[in-house]
DNA sequence: TTATACAGGACTAAAATGGTACCCATTAAC
DNA sequence: GTTAATGGGTACCATTTTAGTCCTGTATAA
């Protein structure tokens, strides 16, 4: 399925939610109340975003969370590496140079490149994109089927 | 980490072994040398490569698996879609219609475009790419970044 | 000082994954 | 026709990952 894991995927529903009131701040009950998902796990999800950079979080009375920078400056990318780690499709397109069976695989580099072509399409979706309730446009059926895929 | 199971990345593997010499009937035992697996588990992806039709199997002595149609006409996509199934990264790009949370969601739409990008992505890659010992040059960096994300 | 709200970690339950074993079906060679 | 090689199918178990919960501590505004 190459599937994101259920948090990650609440992680954008939430992001989302805040990204589209950029300017209070969000405790976290209010939210698992907005996206209807328990409060414990919604809780967890907002500790990693903090954790990974891309939310802050005030203590305190009136405190909560909020976007650390603006919508367009998170990417779908950054969202998932931080719940999933970073992207990458096999063990060893993360850590280099790991694997034993790299004499016997043969498809590694190739693999890595396809990896790397994820992860830049990934990170070329903001939160700001995900976060519009209008579809963002991709006009992906073209240009993708039309980057050169030939050996050499 | 948005990543392949390890069956999938055996999948692959396994695959390209056959594709480098597809003349010849493979007997799984022999894959499983040559690619330094486990026997039972290499029969076992192949069974299911079988199944989803990019393999042909022939029993019998001097039996074994071959690719059913040319490595240029299977792709990344038929691989990973055989072993776990179709590619989409949230359950709702799957099964539309089928989410409790769409109302208080709001992100379905444009994970589901995001999820359509990879596979076209992963579809436009085929096992002849794969198996190619020479890197495949994958000029994607300027090219995706091109993708026009901007909503409308 | 107190109520509110996040921080961090430990813990448990459930599900997916990976791996193995067993027995059956088919087929080529003799 | 018998035999040995080889894939087909299923069931099972162990491990890991994931998800979800809870508890205790800490900061802070009112």
């Amino acid at each position: 399925m190459l599937k994101l894991s259920r948090l990650t995927d609440y992680a954008a529903v939430v992001m989302a939610q805040i990204a589209r009131h950029p300017q209070v701040s969000h405790a976290a009950a209010d939210l698992a109340d907005a996206v209807q998902l328990p409060h414990p796990t919604v809780s967890k999800t907002l500790k990693m975003l903090v954790k990974a950079g891309l939310l802050e979080s005030q203590r305190g009375v009136q405190g909560g969370y909020r976007l650390a920078r603006p919508a367009s400056h998170i990417t779908a990318a950054d969202i998932i590496a931080a719940i999933e780690g970073p992207v990458a499709m096999t063990e060893c397109s993360q850590a280099e140079g790991e694997c034993d069976l790299a004499a016997t695989c043969g498809v590694a580099d190739n693999w890595q490149r396809v990896s790397l072509a994820i992860r830049t399409l990934l990170e070329s979706v903001t939160l700001a994109h995900l976060a519009d309730t209008t579809p963002i446009k991709l006009p992906v059926q073209l240009p993708i089927q039309s980057i050169s895929l030939a050996s050499a």
